[in-house]
DNA sequence: CATGAATGAGAATTCATTCAT
DNA sequence: AATGAATGAATTCTCATTCAT
């Protein structure tokens, strides 16, 4: 075999490119920049991907879906709604904390809408699963029609999706506390619906 | 401020850049076809703006704050906030859906999360103006605190304005629909607060 | 208007193409050589062409045009075969001669066989129609089968525009006179058949 | 001349890059295809080959050379002119389509016209040859000067290689019955100048 | 010896910007 | 001022070749 087997130069690129994002927006975003930082040449990058949209593609995809199933294990935690929340809300924001390049690239990723919004989509869903665990613990459904309410998690998951991307890099954690603060005053005041 | 006898060509410049971010996304925006739909030279475009960057920021900064005139007279309009909401929402999402272009343009704009942010600021900013109007106009202050309320503006600001922005063009009334649908819901649940 | 009008840059570019094609061999052929040739800057040739394939086939394209019109003149002329055939001969190799650039561009280009093919064609075409109008003119039919002559057509048309393109630079003058020598030696042994 | 135990994967090598040239063209032709297809590591195509330049050349050298022996063959056996005639033609087309990639990867190499004008003196050298085994068999000389006649000979093979080479592959067989057919028809008619 | 990941020179192409006309 | 041809830096991608394993 001819040096390491290296999965882990893949993984360094992906991680890589995540960081170029974040520091240099999607212009400065450039293989040999990329390859750079993650001390390979830039055409090796060609042995791990494709070519340069199925680096950006793999990186957001992988991310994004890392991103998912962290959610689901979070949802798939056993207790009473009402005592987890504040668990669910510490993990989802430390989660949101813990991947914020991620979130920078995605949300901020132009020319792809409709990649965008179908990871939205998939975010939304899982969070609607949250809730409805918590209905079936026994909690009542949310007052209000159910495609308004659907409108408004969108709303509100873009929402915090979004400021969280435009934050800038040092306040990042105070605002993330703030937005965690706020989202929980939110459904607590709304808690008689689901006790 | 008073440019050459010719502004309206700068005018144009201005208009087709954003028309061209609607229709190729960022990658496809090039001087060249901005000036080609403009019906300009790709070189006059310098007697007009310094650089590409000129163009763009001009671009988003004068539409976005025209769109913010707009509703600034939104909320200097005179009445009850009570009779004036629907007004209010039927204008501003009306204004939202006339503006999408700029929107996305905006919102999907790589590079610029500073500038991005600075203009969701402005736009909370006139957002609670129009609250407090409505206070001075007798209704009740919101519920919580200050800062918890201001950020859920923002969350919710931005969600809106992400959510329209990702929507794909053709659904882009029905969503639009929706969403004033759904803050109407929002807002009117909370109306004893302001009565 | 900005600058010259050129249309001699194109020409020029052509024209230089062609004879890289001959000094450096198609490896060597690139749009950067092509073009410092031509006294222009690289991004410069897509002004004028889309790509390198179309600088290279429009080269070959227009320059065997050029030469199959010239046949087509030679056809044309008139006068009794025999008497013109020295005409014929003579013209038609000063003819190749002066474009030989072209037919060992044409001739060597790797990874076209079916344009190559093509070229042939037409050429065998124009021969076909100048023993056609000496057969008009009076004379016979060449003895045997037509398929078995066109046959041997081709080969012979093939095998000179080959034998001349593989000929070493300085001895193309020397080569080209023993062809025609040969040729002529051919077809005059076989006057009878036309007379 | 002897090397390692591997000569095997050497000669699977040449047979492959041969391979290659047919059904990729030059520019398809890389070292990690021809390496894939012969069943080895890229890298080791250099334990074999001094590089690229050296693996396509001892491609080519080796398969006209043989090619070039196959026809002394023909050349070396007894009989009559005039019986083997048919054999001769028989043997030598069956040859030149067994080997139609080898010719046409000669043919159609670029940047080797010297080598490829070499290769084409040596067959003829070689049909000379069989026409000289003729001649001492009793045959007459063809009639007109030997260096026209040789002039027409190099045509005719030049013409016959690049007819062949420049076929579509579907129709080889096809085109190469034709050939010989016209061959024959050719040199039968100046039987007479052979008995 | 074999392997194939890594390298990096070099090719094509794009496009903001300049500037002769 | 307007034009658009020209420029050339910058980018992506390929592939022969090397060399650590």
């Amino acid at each position: 075999m001819a040096r390491k087997s290296d999965d882990m130069k893949r993984a360094r690129l992906v991680e890589k490119a995540l960081e170029v994002f974040g520091d240099r927006g999607f212009r400065g975003t450039t293989i040999k920049r990329i390859a750079g930082r993650a001390g390979i040449a830039a055409g090796s990058v060609y042995t791990y991907f494709k070519d340069k949209d199925d680096l950006i593609r793999s990186t957001l995809d992988e991310g994004w879906s890392a991103f998912l199933a962290s959610l689901d294990e979070l949802a798939g935690a056993p207790g009473p709604f009402s005592r987890t929340l504040d668990q669910l809300l510490d993990t989802g924001f430390a989660e949101l904390e813990h991947r914020l390049a991620l979130v920078r690239a995605v949300v901020l990723e132009p020319d792809r809408r409709d990649a965008l919004r179908g990871r939205v989509d998939e975010l939304c869903r899982r969070v609607e699963r949250i809730f409805a665990g918590a209905r079936r613990a026994g909690a009542r459904r949310p007052a209000g029609e159910l495609a308004a309410w659907r409108t408004m998690l969108r709303v509100t998951v873009n929402g915090l999706l979004f400021t969280a991307a435009t934050t800038p890099p040092g306040r990042a954690g105070e605002q993330l506390r703030a937005l965690k603060s706020a989202i929980r005053g939110v459904v607590m005041s709304r808690r008689g619906e689901y006790s």
